[in-house]
DNA sequence: GAGTGGTCTAGACCACCAG
DNA sequence: TGGTGGTCTAGACCACTCA
């Protein structure tokens, strides 16, 4: 044991191997495009078994760094894909996080069909009916979001005796509903009057928009459509 | 449950395990903030190796559905942390994925220290040397991007000399350079006047403007606004 | 202190796919 | 059709953390 050299005197890691890599793939020795060595011999280079080897090419590949096929081989990636991750969660946490205090208020609630474009947007029958819901929320008594949203009350019946005066909607639908696929799309719009009302600002001015819909095993549960303050912006790093 | 000889037909994998947990929670057999059995018990349960066990479990912990400690074990998120994911990558592909033919030019390039709102926001001296770049990038010749860079020529020297008249800075740093951290940040802007005339708008009008700044361990590579056409959406699925 | 997840090993079988 | 990655197993040790 105390003749053991120094590099063995831990096992090798899966991080150790994804390390090692990636700092030769940055250091050009596996310049973009280039075939690594196989997983066995990397494990015997490395001195581990092939499923440590395995889990630090797995994770490598996950973020977009290399790209790995049956039989070919691993190769390097031409352009590496970052993956930016955003956590796409509740309002209040958002809020919070500045340490802002959080206020919710609901603005309306009215139970009718779907409006005509957002059936064709859901793929649902022109009458289906939905609950419409428009909330605001707060950061320091400040606007910080207004929220528009619809719900698919046949897939979410619940929702219509839920008292939503006190839990958003969105808090309310995570924690009742599951979905299983989501889309998003972010843009910048102008705000109209009813929203430069409820964000105290003046009509015109950019917005950043943020819609989501959201499926239960196809079956449309929700569309909801986010307003931001003015100067608001959505950050992470990655 | 419903079969037992089927079920053995193929070694259960970790995609059948966190199926199968993912269906109990979504069943409400284990409901938010219930703990979960131990990989120990699972793997008993589904008669495979608890490393299997520990796999599916580790795949939904990274997905947001459940939360893991050691010790205390593994619990259901009381708020599902949903993660979307967008591809952060090169203009060209982002046009050309929409089947329009992609034109890069570049505007403008110069040399010079760094001004002073970016050395602050860089943590860089003021007189940081920098080489500034404008470029735009148009979809079926309509204007779809402007983007506006600064690259830290003490960073990337190979830059100054690069030919950036055909292949866009993006293209150019990301086969060139590496880095390690960054940041983006999203947000709605209004046109300037220089920004209304390259992307043929007019002063005022709603932007959705993505800024990123780069890092290569802790020395910032470059920082860029990229500024996109009135109505530009972006949006993904997870 | 003890229980739980985190990880590594050594070996094995399988699925896929380029030659 | 052989080579490569994908995965599972059975067992083991370790590290963190809660009681």
């Amino acid at each position: 044991m105390s003749d053991m050299r120094a590099a063995k005197a831990t096992r090798t890691s899966f991080l150790d191997v994804r390390a090692a890599v990636l700092a030769r793939i940055r250091a050009r020795v596996w310049p973009p495009g280039a075939l690594l060595p196989t997983e066995h011999d990397l494990a015997a280079e490395f001195g581990c078994a092939r499923a440590t080897v395995n889990r630090a090419l797995r994770a490598l590949s996950d973020e977009g760094v290399i790209d790995r096929k049956r039989k070919s081989g691993t190769r390097v990636r031409m352009v590496p894909v970052r993956k930016a991750k955003f956590e796409i969660s509740v309002v209040r946490h958002l809020v919070e996080e500045t340490n802002a205090t959080y206020r919710y208020a609901l603005v309306s609630r009215r139970a009718g069909p779907c409006p005509a474009w957002l059936a064709a947007r859901l793929d649902l029958p022109g009458d289906h009916p939905m609950l419409h819901l428009r909330c605001m929320h707060y950061a320091d008594n400040r606007p910080f979001q207004f929220e528009e949203r619809w719900v698919n009350t046949e897939a979410v019946p619940a929702i219509l005796t839920a008292d939503l005066s006190v839990i958003g909607p969105n808090e309310w639908l995570l924690g009742a509903v599951p979905f299983t696929d989501a889309e998003i799309a972010m843009s910048a719009e102008a705000a109209d009057a009813p929203l430069a009302e409820f964000l105290e600002t003046a009509v015109g001015v950019p917005l950043f928009q943020l819609e989501r819909i959201t499926w239960l095993q196809g079956a449309p549960v929700t569309f909801v459509r986010m307003s931001h303050h003015p100067g608001y912006r959505m950050s992470t790093r990655y």
